[in-house]
DNA sequence: CTGAAAGCGCTTACAG
DNA sequence: CTGAAAGCGCTTACAG
């Protein structure tokens, strides 16, 4: 390749790496020649001389496909454009055993940095250990912010007050919820935001209308049928998220109440299954793929500069669609 | 490493290869230096070294989410079992601009071998140019099956065969099919499969009872408002995959119509979406991890020994759920 | 059964 | 602005 252009091996490096000090002449006499060759310096090469690999790990637990789906190409989106590549790993095992996991990883693979999605974000044990390792990584939000390394995330607590506030604005009063799965921090801020909303209104918060889930489908059922079946049950049950809402309104049809004319359903993240089941779900759209964009830019960002870049907030938006409405005479 | 162990760098690499001529006692002293030192041999260094990569990459176009996350965690599986790691790669463009993609992946990073899924496996193209680079690779299916290349597969027309002589047994006559996308073999077997069992039971095949789809469930919507727009419409509406067949079910809701009193509905794949829907879906499973696993295994069996192993059919099984009826009188 | 030498294809650090 | 040398951490091919 470097005889094709008649140059060293060194100044064809600093070319296909933009960096500085090459005649505009060279630069192009050598684009041509690899174009030409299709030439395409290796990767491992690459990484054991300049001490990097090239590859951005993203870890995920165990979220719904939908969401995972979104993340993954956003963050996938971001690194195209640096020639990364992405590789996503799903964690086994919790506690330690997830940690060696993790650590394992990316010893063996070398990772450059790390794309942490909730609730992994969550574990102490494990930012401590990757801070050990002086692994440049990024959590990709909803999380706990207390950690000082760089986070992509949007206000839940804010998102779950204005939905139930919107449910309240259609009369409701007897609002059911449902919690996410204990481990994820933006559990209890989404109840926060429920709470809040409550309080601002002047309704009693009462735990015969809460129950827990776990972010899956069945728990959203389960929860809905018991929440259902007391006296004075909820004209309206918010879910904080999606695939436990597409579980209410299977709860809602099986015990034969109508949505939305007697039973107002709201979900939170906005995935496919919102648009797919019926009626299409009222829910709080998470801009998700957004979310993983911007956490790997930030994270390529940190690679490039070495310094960690300001978090960022991200927004959200209110999306009404057929599962709710005013309540029930 | 190799000082504390007291032995050459050879006979580690040795011991972690599972290479033979190693004396026991020495491959557990190495071993348990190890351990202790929490040590990973680097990939970059043994991929430069030993001209491969340990990187396999999962190529994909454009699938449902639910099915390219069954995909992923099947290949991912086998992956670990190896120390592999899995490269998942969502192509862009189409032809052309397709291969040009794959191709730049391929030689970007190195892969030690490929998993295609349909319908990238395709186009003669691509496979010709991965042939040409002599990049061993699998098709997790479903495909066509005329490469040489091993592949893992169902028996598309025998289950959709199967699942048309399931309504006809419920009494359907009049039974409307929503094709797959046209790029996608399987969509083709799912319509013979279709016009068999229709044939076999002495059934006219009407174009006015067929429609093409996308596999989306917005195409499926679209297909199923057409079909039950018209006179003598469907009793029964059979979607090439899942996500269309929650079309159908959404087009029913807003026509008003009962699934499955007045319409039965069904679906294939059985994916996520089919357990969410209501009433909850009559599908075809279809291994998708199993044929992803498969896939992978083929590949990392082909790696070691060179030679192109047996491709796989694996089994399918009807799912009768809520979706599906005797035909109204 | 074990090891010393050469080399994989790049980048780093330096010289000119 | 360009290049020659050293070296990244392993494996290959060979010797003993």
């Amino acid at each position: 390749m470097a005889e094709a252009a008649g140059v060293a091996i060194k100044t064809v490096s600093r070319v296909l790496n933009n960096e500085p000090n090459v005649r505009e002449e060279t630069r192009q006499r050598v684009l041509a020649i690899v174009k030409k060759l299709n030439y395409h310096p290796s990767l491992s090469a690459r990484s054991l001389a300049g001490r990097r690999s090239f590859l951005i790990g993203l870890i995920y637990e165990n979220p719904s496909a939908n969401y995972i789906v979104d993340v993954q190409h956003g963050a996938m989106a971001r690194c195209r454009e640096d020639r990364f590549q992405l590789l996503m790993h799903q964690v086994t095992g919790r506690g330690e055993e997830m940690e060696r996991d993790v650590l394992g990883l990316v010893d063996q693979t070398h990772l450059d940095g790390l794309i942490v999605t909730a609730p992994l974000s969550e574990s102490a044990d494990l930012m401590r250990a990757l801070d050990r390792r002086a692994l440049p990584f990024v959590r990709v939000a909803p999380n706990d912010v207390a950690h000082p390394t760089p986070y992509v995330d949007m206000d839940d607590a804010g998102a779950a007050r204005e939905m139930t506030e919107y449910l309240i604005g259609l009369g409701h009063r007897r609002i059911g919820f449902i919690i996410g799965h204990p481990d994820h921090f933006a559990s209890g801020q989404r109840l926060l935001g429920y709470k809040a909303a409550l309080a601002a209104h002047d309704i009693a918060y009462l735990e015969r209308y809460v129950r827990q889930g776990f972010f899956v489908f069945e728990s959203g059922m389960e929860a809905a049928k018991d929440l259902l079946s007391q006296n004075e049950p909820p004209t309206a049950i918010f879910a904080s998220n999606d695939d436990m809402a597409a579980g209410v309104l299977m709860a809602a049809h099986e015990l034969g109440i109508n949505v939305p004319e007697r039973l107002s359903v709201a979900g939170f993240d906005d995935t496919y299954i919102a648009k797919t089941v019926w009626p299409r779900l009222t829910t709080v759209h998470q801009p998700t793929y957004d979310l993983a964009y911007t956490a790997t830019n930030l994270l390529l960002q940190m690679l490039q500069t070495g310094i960690a870049p300001q978090s960022m907030r991200l927004g959200y938006r209110l999306v009404c669609r057929a599962s709710t409405a005013v309540v029930p005479k």
